[in-house]
DNA sequence: CTGAAAGCGCTTACAG
DNA sequence: CTGAAAGCGCTTACAG
């Protein structure tokens, strides 16, 4: 009946199996050969005493910490589940631990504080969570960053992990434009800085001039990708009048707040107008009518963008862009039967 | 122009300010009074050299690790994000780094390496992600542990943060059985030890009993809180030619799962088949038709958690359980118009 | 194969 | 108000 002192150290470890700390960290780590008789001496007095090295000495003697960070703008929206769970996934392959911290947008922390060399031995930076002068310092500083769904700024050279946002746009948009007829076509902008939504606009900027369809600035707003912010955009055209007949909404989570609107408006989905996503969240089968809309493997992503961080951390190469493809997927909210 | 070498050290700025490292240790913590000119030199000093305190180094001398542990069976599922997003908040309140850990159901991992005394300052565990054992041994070693939607094990005395599920659950099969008439009432459990899922039983449980519904075991199922598993059970039961007019789902997720196996089955929800979810994840308005459901608050749930623990931390006193209330959100997937 | 000792970068009594 | 020094709990050359 040992009882386990929660501050059983790694002399008591050596005095219980009488031999000195640096032969105890030896069995611990591997790190150098010991009589095994010994060795077994030592796992012993390990287990009798429950004995867990402390992080923060290990941490110190080896300087490194063997934990890596996460910077996000927030956590919030159908998206960060799945790609916290690609993450989560890849952190426990490589043997780190994680760190999490949220920006909450306003990009407040002074950088260091939460997250940085000081805990972590790398960091995955989303993006719209830190500022390039920050980014770049940072990687100047020779610290690990891998960006999420960002690139890196203007002559800085930091591995991204992303998808192929303006290819699944443009073939969204296409499919309405063709298969449709829609011409009167939205397109509801995500966050400011949010890297993505600048591909998702050109895809759909593309997907007009292709097919000869001027383009409309009044047909242009703000969604966020967010479901309230949505719904206020679509609100606003429907009270000013604006005519359209088709909705591209940024995202999954911004679809939800147009189709809302859309019904408390009147406007019938997808005869009167049709509504296409980005993402292809979980739910998106689900809604009414099923979400036609653009599947991400944001699951993969984050697994990924994981593992591109250990090569950089461990000094292996890396993929500079890992640009995952993105697929339609054809449901009813389009049109389509 | 001085350069930010990622190796700054106390001693640096020590150094650079003309004091001793206890004097700028000083002036980082205000844990002792400075003579102003001195701590402005050393705080230019600081900036000038943008020097950030080793956290490991810190946590070896004050003996805490200032951050906090989660401990999840999985994530996945639109409950977790808004759970993170609680955390997350009352983590930054508290000046708390967040460790986040998936046990991935399996409790594979022993226990300490993830997450533990040697990394934490205390732990939020959420139901089924560690076993009573671990709980116990932890809690008696003087470990701070809030569980989170999870009673602890007997004769434990562990905070515990959770919703009301039975009455919420009473309520809502009270509805279809009183509003709607439904008598052949399905259930759909969670996870084998998952506390919420056998809270709901029991709710369900009582209002077919306070209205004087005969039970009938064929009509339980695993759901699994999955949108798979929700699935599969159902097409069980219409494989089965199992009689049904209501299912409660258990979660929302499952009854993602549950709408879609019986729109293939071809049964009309609600018409022929009452479904009922639990959760009010953010989607849950969106299906077709809106779900019914319960709200719980699970934003609130995360934060309020925090808080407890940290209370637990520095040894305040603490609210030994916090249930937060739940309420019907009456949709159309119960028959409702 | 094993131990004594230095060192990782901080904090905090203890003197002054 | 400030500094010298011990100590937090490990790892890792350096000897042997």
């Amino acid at each position: 009946m040992t009882d386990p002192t929660p501050s059983t150290t790694i002399q008591d470890v050596a005095r219980h199996a009488g031999v000195s700390i640096a032969t105890v960290s030896r069995v611990l780590n591997g790190t150098a050969p010991v009589i095994p008789s010994t060795a077994a001496r030592v796992q012993q007095a390990i287990r009798e005493l429950q004995y867990v090295p402390r992080t923060a000495a290990r941490v110190l003697a080896r300087r490194r910490t063997d934990t890596i960070g996460l910077l996000l703008p927030e956590i919030s929206g159908a998206f960060f589940s799945p790609m916290l769970r690609g993450i989560e996934a890849g952190v426990r392959e490589s043997g780190y631990a994680l760190l999490i911290y949220a920006t909450q947008r306003a990009a407040d922390a002074p950088l260091y504080r939460p997250l940085g060399d000081h805990n972590t031995d790398g960091l995955l930076v989303f993006t719209d969570s830190m500022d390039d002068d920050d980014i770049v310092r940072l990687h100047r500083a020779g610290f690990p960053l891998v960006l999420l769904h960002q690139t890196p700024p203007d002559g800085v050279d930091i591995p991204v992990v992303t998808i192929e946002n303006k290819d699944g746009a443009f073939k969204l948009v296409e499919h309405i434009i063709v298969e449709h007829g829609r011409r009167r076509i939205g397109f509801l902008r995500g966050p400011e800085r949010h890297e993505d939504s600048a591909w998702r606009e050109r895809g759909y900027l593309e997907a007009l001039a292709a097919y000869d369809i001027p383009f409309d600035p009044g047909l242009v707003a703000y969604g966020e990708f967010d479901e309230q912010a949505a719904a206020v955009a679509i609100n606003q055209w429907l009270l000013d009048g604006v005519e359209f007949d088709a909705v591209f909404t940024g995202d999954d989570d911004a679809a939800m707040g147009v189709l809302h609107a859309l019904r408390r408006g009147g406007r019938r989905v997808p005869e009167d107008v049709a509504v296409i996503g980005f993402d292809d969240v979980p739910f998106a089968p689900y809604v009414s009518p099923p979400l036609t809309t653009v599947r991400a493997p944001t699951e993969q992503i984050g697994r990924e963008a994981v593992r591109q961080l250990v090569r950089v951390i461990s000094g292996e190469p890396v993929v500079p862009l890992t640009l995952l493809p993105t697929e339609l997927v054809i449901r009813n909210s389009c049109g389509c039967p």
